[in-house]
DNA sequence: CTGACTTACTAAATCGATTTACTACGACTT
DNA sequence: AAGTCGTAGTAAATCGATTTAGTAAGTCAG
């Protein structure tokens, strides 16, 4: 009778029924009075602790099997609170949009949830404060560690952290990049072998972290193929859009410079889609008249027309190998010497839009 | 003295430290002992709670002032375990690639961030054991509440949801629907306007929550133009792939049923991209042979070659919408009416991929 | 000079777990 | 008979806020 009164009292004091007919869920105390035990007992059970050793299995039974009925689900705050631990990453993207990043959060995504872990996201767009602001915030949601895909960081972090084609050297962060060499000598090296040398490149916009290191691995293939990169035929892409826009622009400067070229190398899928139809609308087709190739190989690349021949980034993978590393450093604290970089080979795809050169419109021109 | 004794036994009793230098910032109490005052008085002022009005303005200055000097930030964890809010929302996709998901999660993380709430997502890729756990384990993670996109709800839930795309009449959840009978004839407009009769279709797959409700739309519009909807010329989607994959094998199967038609109308953009590259493969041409109508125009059909006339669905803006919806019913508890569904407007984005019915290689053989 | 108000705060309870440091009690050893 | 184990637990502190229910001191009216 007056353990009722106190549960009136207590559904008046808190009138707040979220929604009809949730009643609230039970809590550990309330478990443990209904079965005449301790929340301690209960806990160490739960948790399969090593100090519940001396609880007999009978009385083990009976908790896991209240436990059960009763519904009991552990608060996850209020253990997070406990453990210092939130089972949370935070992933800082330029956006979410397009294949690249999707991709990578997919492959993050995989790994986390198996470990019961989840993420919160947050988009800058390159954004300068948002780059400030964003980690910060996640530091106050107190994640466990933080991912950051094609970001650059602005400060040191307190919690592991992990950077999907990041290439700045900050102390504490794991670096998951590609073989960049090797992605240019595929992509050059196919081209030299259709017999193109005549090439044009568009570059990544300023912001993107890979455009840097991959232009250096992209010189050091061409020397070594003997294939001169002729500054009339190199552009960048401008501009934050995600569509192919930037890439159709950065084409038409390219066509304008009147410099001829066979074939071209673009900075990623969506700008090399672009590329072709600014090709396209200058009577140029693809890949009869220019080879292109693109670089991801996102989705997007299969359904292109022509089909995109294009270098593969294992973009799942290296989401999923970033997940593992900062799931690793998280459970590992400092032991593990934390490698600074973590690199994953690159592929060839060859589709539709690279072909043997020919004495086509724009090199005849020229000779 | 006795302080530093103290703070050192702290120290000692806790060697966790996380990270080399992280030292773990500033607590509540630390900073209220620092200026003399107890928890109570900080909480009050920096909450601005109205309890506060008596405390003078000198007095308050100096807390924001130490605040800000020991950069205190509130431990995020446990104020969601004292309030019961967690200041997180759960979202359900059926996958993050491809433009749909992304483009709607664009729209949510928008308001959700401006609002400081953040959210945590899981894909369920249409498994129903999937679709059971997860909205399980987002309220095992006490989640303010639930979006989900393009989803079929296993149970109902005890927080507030909305779903993007959902058909279903459950009780509490509001449904942010496309006007689908206004999109059928916007499509079908278009293509009766351009001259065809003889139409095609690609319906969806029969996971995909839109796809009865589109057919019904498309199914009425048709009638009320007197279009003929042929079975022969009705296919559905297969499978789950996120690429273009189904598109293409349902419009061989439409080939091969060697009844004729000049315009298709897709399920989807993905799906359309696939269906012209099939087109394609047996020699039939985009528009002049087969008109093409997409859905959703997700960023690839304006990319795609030719561009893709399509039925634009305001994805980003039905994000922002369910997020909103969300964050109203977890402000007002219950206040609110709470409308069952909320409506968007498609629109007709006209590209390249439909043109004017010609007497073609594939009426020719029929009449 | 008492009671009511205002001002400026604070002690303690609470949210719901985890974890440390005990307590009984019986059995067994020496 | 005293001391040592092992068994079966429990009380209380803790994580870091928020919030309720105060208190103590001063002011003012009547």
């Amino acid at each position: 009778m007056c353990e009722t009164a106190a549960v009136a009292k207590r559904n008046e004091g808190a009138p707040r029924k979220k929604h009809s007919d949730s009643p609230r869920p039970v809590s550990l105390r309330q478990l443990a009075e209904h079965l005449g035990l301790s929340p301690t007992t209960l806990s160490l059970v739960l948790n399969d602790s090593p100090a519940a050793s001396s609880i007999p299995q009978g009385t083990k039974d009976r908790i896991f099997e209240a436990a059960r009925g009763l519904n009991y689900r552990p608060h996850f705050v209020a253990r997070s609170l406990r453990t210092q631990r939130s089972h949370t990453l935070g992933v800082l993207v330029p956006e979410i949009s397009g294949g690249y990043t999707a991709e990578v959060l997919g492959g993050i995504e995989e790994r986390l949830l198996q470990a019961g872990y989840f993420y919160i996201v947050a988009c800058h767009r390159h954004d300068s404060d948002l780059l400030e602001e964003y980690p910060r915030l996640f530091l106050e949601r107190r994640v466990d560690g933080i991912i950051a895909v094609d970001t650059r960081w602005v400060d040191r972090v307190s919690v592991p952290a992990v950077s999907v084609s990041g290439h700045q050297d900050i102390e504490g962060v794991t670096n998951i990049i590609l073989n960049h060499d090797k992605a240019a000598q595929l992509a050059l090296g196919h081209l030299f072998e259709l017999g193109h040398c005549r090439i044009a490149f568009i570059k990544g916009q300023v912001f993107s972290s890979d455009t840097q290191v991959r232009w250096e691995s992209i010189q050091q293939a061409a020397q070594n193929l003997q294939i001169e990169i002729r500054p009339s035929l190199t552009v960048e892409l401008e501009g934050d859009s995600p569509s192919s826009e930037p890439g159709y622009v950065a084409t038409r400067k390219l066509l304008e410079s009147r410099d001829r070229f066979t074939a071209l190398f673009a900075f990623n899928d969506i700008s090399a889609i672009g590329a072709i139809r600014a090709l396209r609308e200058s009577g140029l087709n693809t890949p009869d008249d220019v080879s292109v190739v693109g670089f991801d190989d996102v989705d997007a690349a299969a359904f292109n027309n022509p089909g995109l021949t294009t270098i593969r980034q294992p973009l799942r993978q290296m989401g999923q190998l970033a997940a593992e590393t900062v799931l690793n450093r998280i459970d590992s604290r400092q032991q593990a010497p934390l490698p600074k970089s973590i690199s994953v080979e690159p592929e060839l795809i060859v589709r539709r839009s690279t072909a043997r050169r020919r004495p086509g419109k724009l090199e005849s021109s020229t000779r």
